[in-house]
DNA sequence: CTAGGACTTCGAGCGCACTCGAACGCAAAC
DNA sequence: GTTTGCGTTCGAGTGCGCTCGAAGTCCTAG
């Protein structure tokens, strides 16, 4: 893991607290609070603890175009981060490559096509919302599995699992 | 989707009730609520919400064994039933095959597996728990992003995804 | 008797999302 | 001046989890 990646701190955000999402650690995720300047392909890859490969594959396939610096490095300015930041989010909720390519290229068109973006968001939380309830009841046989293994050691019955 | 596949009605359960899950639906969950009898793969296939072909492809690389009618055909028991059921689930939330694997390789060795079995299953917990942490941070990151849309449908800045 | 349909085995193919390797460039450190 | 190290491009390879197709078998209905 990454010592300083996004993800880890807004996680650790949340341990510190309690009940709803604030909006602070929203923000600082969603703004990659104010990045300054251009950065290199390493600080980006670990910003959002990912590989430099993978970097230049998301470049390579579209997702965003990057500058270069006088010796042919690729030079991040903050647009460039805070997209991919984003990119990076909607693929740890499990969305598709070519519905994110699709999205960007919709957000390339301009304004008009905000009302067709919002659906593919809409239409993203509800597969988010989704995943969360089947991952609840997954948990919540795990744990009933777990309590029929940890409450008693004795003998199991031929077949279990 | 198929019309009565187990996850499915466990999910639709979840929407009557609130609050904590219920042990009765993960009773239904796990035990396949009393599976009567040999099933054909197509049973099978529809209570679980997957093709015939990934069934046999299971069956092919060990995680089950499914015994032949007189005609050679495949004929699930109760057992394999409640083991693909586990199968499914444990996929579902994630778990990879190899480790899926070797769970249901310790599962067959017998009793004496059962320290380490528990300790995969309470690693596969943690993963789940994590997995819920980022969801619901993508889902909150999401709505935040619906809600800057939704709020105002007025120009954006450039650069905005 | 024949046609249909659900099943069988086997091996090959596919889509996704990376991931890697080779060969090279450039710039600072020793 | 050469070594170290971080970067570059390009195409090819990998791992996962299915998914499919071909060719054949078997049972049932008409």
């Amino acid at each position: 893991m990454a010592t300083g990646d996004l993800m880890s701190r807004a996680l650790a955000a949340l341990e510190e607290i309690d009940g709803p999402v604030p909006v602070e650690v929203i923000h600082g995720l969603v703004d990659a609070e104010a990045v300054t300047g251009p950065m290199t392909i390493a600080q980006v890859a670990d910003l959002l603890d990912m590989s430099p490969h993978t970097l230049r594959y998301y470049e390579r396939i579209g997702l965003v175009e990057v500058a270069r610096d006088a010796g042919g490095h690729r030079s991040y300015d903050a647009a460039a981060v805070r997209r991919l930041v984003f990119v990076a989010r909607m693929r740890l909720s499990g969305m598709a490559m070519r519905d994110l390519q699709h999205y960007l290229r919709l957000a390339d068109e301009g304004d008009d096509t905000v009302p067709e973006r919002l659906d593919l968001l809409l239409e993203h939380r509800d597969t988010i919302r989704r995943q969360l309830r089947e991952l609840t009841l997954s948990l919540a046989a795990t744990e009933y599995k777990i309590a029929t293994y940890g409450g008693h050691t004795g003998p199991s019955s031929a077949g279990e699992t």
